[in-house]
DNA sequence: AACCGATATGTTCAACGGTGCATAACGGAC
DNA sequence: GTCCGTTATGCACCGTTGAACATATCGGTT
């Protein structure tokens, strides 16, 4: 029995930024389109689109540049923030499942993994 | 702009244990009584009860010990071992969340807060 | 036996998030 | 100007989730 978390940032007007979108950037940085990372990640276009309209809101910044049209079509890009936030973003989520991981073994540990006695 | 977590523990058989049901317990060692917890903490009875069967199925023993009828139509109280859970739980969790606040810092702190800049 | 209040459980309805479909807009290549 | 592939956006459908309502059951008190 494993323990499982969810990190989050959310905007204060809205918008959340979470692990979900940030593996959404990192296969954007690697396809250089969101149709491609979508599919890449079996999510549908229509809802990596919103996710990431969603996160840029949640920093009031851009997080990708997007072009339309064009002999490909077009293409998105991560911006140097995008970048700087999926970087720090890796570092942020790993240290802190680290941690809770740790927190888990000293606190919960001992407690749980002790068979299915029954108590009445 | 804060880091946000929820934290599960999913038993191998389906069942989940989280902040919910942690804080039902506690309302329900106060209150003494499944209905009353839930009305405490602005939740249908119907809900609580279902959420303390997934939580029981989760660890595969008994959290609260029920009883029906009588004078006072019925009780509920902690087993032994909702009672170890709940405190543990509560170390975990808070310790868990901790690390998380000290991994914001470290790596998301500088990142963020910085105004809302736009680049193109 | 009647009563009362809590447990036990089914059912129905509203809200929400995700999926998929459809279509418009765009702009370089040809 | 046509073509193509991607971004942009609306809409309709659906599975999950929670809220609310409706009973049934239990058992000590009276």
């Amino acid at each position: 029995m494993r323990p499982r978390m969810k990190l989050y940032l959310d905007g204060p007007g809205g918008g959340t930024f979470g692990e979900g979108v940030c593996r959404l950037l990192e296969a954007i940085a690697a396809e250089g389109s969101i149709r491609e990372a979508a599919r890449l990640l079996g999510r549908g276009y229509r809802k990596a689109w919103g996710d990431i309209d969603r996160a840029e809101e949640a920093f009031g910044r851009r997080l990708v540049s997007k072009s339309r049209g064009g002999s490909s079509g077009g293409a998105t890009e991560l911006t140097p923030f995008g970048r700087e936030l999926v970087a720090a973003w890796e570092r942020f989520s790993g240290e802190a499942a680290a941690g809770m991981e740790e927190a888990f073994e000293r606190h919960l540990g001992a407690i749980i993994e002790g068979g299915n006695r029954d108590e009445r």
